[in-house]
RNA sequence: UGCCUGAUAGUAUAACGGUAGUACGACAGACUCUGACUCUGUUUGUCUUGGUUCGAAUCCAGGUCAGGCAACCA
């Protein structure tokens, strides 16, 4: 067979560990989102990491929604989270919540204090950033660090109690003010919080830190191989420092880098900013990068995979070109998807010679590239629509298309010959007159005659309307998050454009959302859930390459 | 200024001391009843300076550049 695919370092640490028996060989990855927001395509990547990983070493993968704040999560984000996953393709073992945890942290956070490493801070946050230092220089102690044991035990019983305000005290672990990390100058465990949480109701009123609940969940979980992103590297030390001091089962952080794509932005945040200043039309709109916008977009789960593996796992941080996006969708689409015509841009064209009340039914291949696809029939008359693009007065000498004295194949049908146009007042074109060379239909014996075009076309009698919405990159600038300013004036006001009356083949009337197809020489379609049954919206998936569209843009 | 990461064509990735290869993009051409697909070809790269070695993208040292870290976010 060919030559394997070379290991990544993720993979290789892996290898070597089952080598060396660590974990008996045991395999158990987790993917631990928080549920504040939808799933991106960055999050795919973790997904494909993690459950990767797992599913190659006969391992398995957790779900765990890391859900310590209740101030910003909810159950809407955990449904659609669980959604998304499944949609990629991924099914997880155990479904888990880090809040499924809190007694038992509560108990590890009273080991801390016990052993003198963990402490009640008095003061307030701007007072603990003052004396946390600066990088290059140590914090300062504040009058709470020397606590005794006793003392604490019983403050942090009243924390959870209830007798303090937010922010009033929290729990510091005791480890170094003068650590050169940050992160080691005594960070916060627990803070107060009087609010609901999503799942445990108001129980708690205190909650643990992001760095005193994850890798303790891990360890309850015996999770082996924790994958995260870059800029967890400096939480590590304290992420094995807690692991050590609490004696619980040693699970290992591995950082890879995460992933961006160009054209878009990929935090949650400015995401969930474009949601509420209904700068697009939900979290689902077909130009977010959130799954959900990239599934109403057309795209396959196995793309967004296929994508996920193209770019590698490594350490060191990248820009992926949305080129590479479009392309993954296109090789999978060129195969499965059938064609149709669609006219989006539509114009009336008469052919003269052919009968007025003659229909023709035709035969059209449902997709070249895939035999079994097999056909489906078409009606042909004399009065028809194409795309007014596909019409020139003047035309230059690269134009393969229609125009006045110019022969063009309308596919599946004719070859044609362009003679008159008809103008309104204004000088739009709104009829075109042409003639068909008799015996060139498909399959006819004078067939075989080479013509430089083929366009597609609807006949008007039997044509259904259908809306599309034309979508394109939803920012102007390559990486917009990175700019100077606020990322939204870098929006592209173009990026959706909806045709109310394009007209296509009758038989689309029937397709259901989430159906594909390919317009031929126009890109590929799926059908919008907005569809009723009078009207069909599709939305753009993504275009075809247009080696006419860069030859226009050269002259 | 402290600590931590990293650096291979435009983008992304491979080569694990022994011919710098692949994909996407771009460009040129062939084919074409989709200006699609497919096929062929072209272009462009080891951040830098030293060192080790018969031999360095790879190992070592210095430098440069980029990113991350001083949230009661994760």
């Amino acid at each position: 067979m060919s030559e394997e695919r070379s290991l990544n370092f993720i993979e290789q640490i892996v290898e070597e560990d089952i080598a060396n028996g660590v974990n008996d060989g045991r395999v158990l990855t987790r993917f631990p989102p928080e549920p504040n927001g939808y799933l991106h395509i960055g999050h795919a990547k973790s997904i494909v990491v993690n459950f990767g990983i797992a599913q190659q070493y006969n391992g398995k993968t957790n779900l765990r929604f890391d859900d310590t704040n209740p101030v910003t999560e909810d159950t809407e984000y955990v449904e659609s989270i669980k959604a998304d996953i499944k949609w990629l393709g991924f099914t997880w073992d155990k479904e888990l919540y880090a809040s499924d945890y809190f007694e038992q942290l509560y108990a590890f956070a009273v080991k801390m204090i016990e052993k003198g490493l963990a402490y009640v801070e008095d003061a307030t946050a701007e007072e603990i950033a003052a004396a946390k230092g600066t990088p290059t220089t140590p914090g300062t102690p504040t009058p709470a660090r020397s606590r005794s044991v006793a003392e604490n035990l019983d403050l942090f019983q009243r924390m959870r109690n209830g007798e303090f305000k937010d922010g009033e005290k929290t729990l510091r672990a005791k480890i170094d003010l003068a650590s050169p990390n940050m992160h080691m100058r005594d960070p916060l465990m627990y803070r107060i919080k009087h609010a609901h949480h999503h799942r445990t109701g108001d129980k708690w009123c205190i909650y643990p830190m992001y760095d005193f609940a994850h890798g303790q969940s891990d360890s309850i979980e015996q999770i082996t191989h924790s994958l995260c992103t870059l800029e967890f590297i400096p939480h590590r030390p304290l992420y094995e420092w807690f692991i050590n001091e609490l004696e619980i089962f040693p699970s290992h952080q591995y950082e890879f880098a995460r992933f961006n794509m160009s054209y878009t932005v990929m935090s949650k945040r400015k995401l969930k900013q474009l949601v509420e200043e209904k700068i697009v039309a939900g979290w689902d709109d077909p130009r977010m990068p959130t799954l959900s916008g990239l599934r109403r977009r057309g795209y396959t789960p196995s793309s967004i995979r296929n994508l996920c593996e193209r770019v590698g796992l490594q350490k060191r941080e990248y820009m992926i070109d949305f080129s590479l996006l479009e392309f993954c969708i296109r090789e999978e689409l060129n195969k499965s998807a059938n064609r149709v015509m669609a006219v989006l841009d539509p114009v009336k064209l008469v052919i003269t010679n052919y009968p007025a009340d003659k229909v023709e039914i035709l035969t059209a291949e449902n997709n070249p590239e895939d035999e079994s696809a097999g056909s489906r029939q078409l009606y042909f008359s004399n009065t028809l629509y194409i795309e007014r693009e596909d019409f020139m007065e003047n035309p230059p000498k690269k134009f393969f298309r229609l125009g006045p004295g110019l022969v063009v194949r309308l596919k599946n049908a004719y070859v044609i010959q362009g003679e008159s146009v008809e103008k309104d007042a204004d000088g739009n074109i709104t009829t075109i007159y042409a003639t068909y060379l008799p015996g060139t239909k498909s399959g006819e014996e004078n067939s075989n005659m080479t013509v430089k075009g083929t366009i597609h076309w609807v006949s008007a009698e039997h044509a259904a309307s259908a809306e599309v919405r034309l979508y394109d990159r939803l920012f102007t600038s390559e990486n917009p998050g990175s700019e100077e300013g606020d990322f939204k004036t870098f929006i592209n006001p173009d990026s959706l454009q909806v045709i109310r009356n394009a007209m296509v083949e009758p038989a689309l009337l029937q397709a259901s959302p989430g159906d594909r197809f390919q317009f031929m020489r126009k890109g590929y379609f799926t059908v919008d859930a907005d569809s009723t049954p009078e009207k069909v919206v599709f939305n753009r998936t993504v275009t075809l390459k247009d080696a006419w569209a860069k030859e226009k843009a050269k002259s």
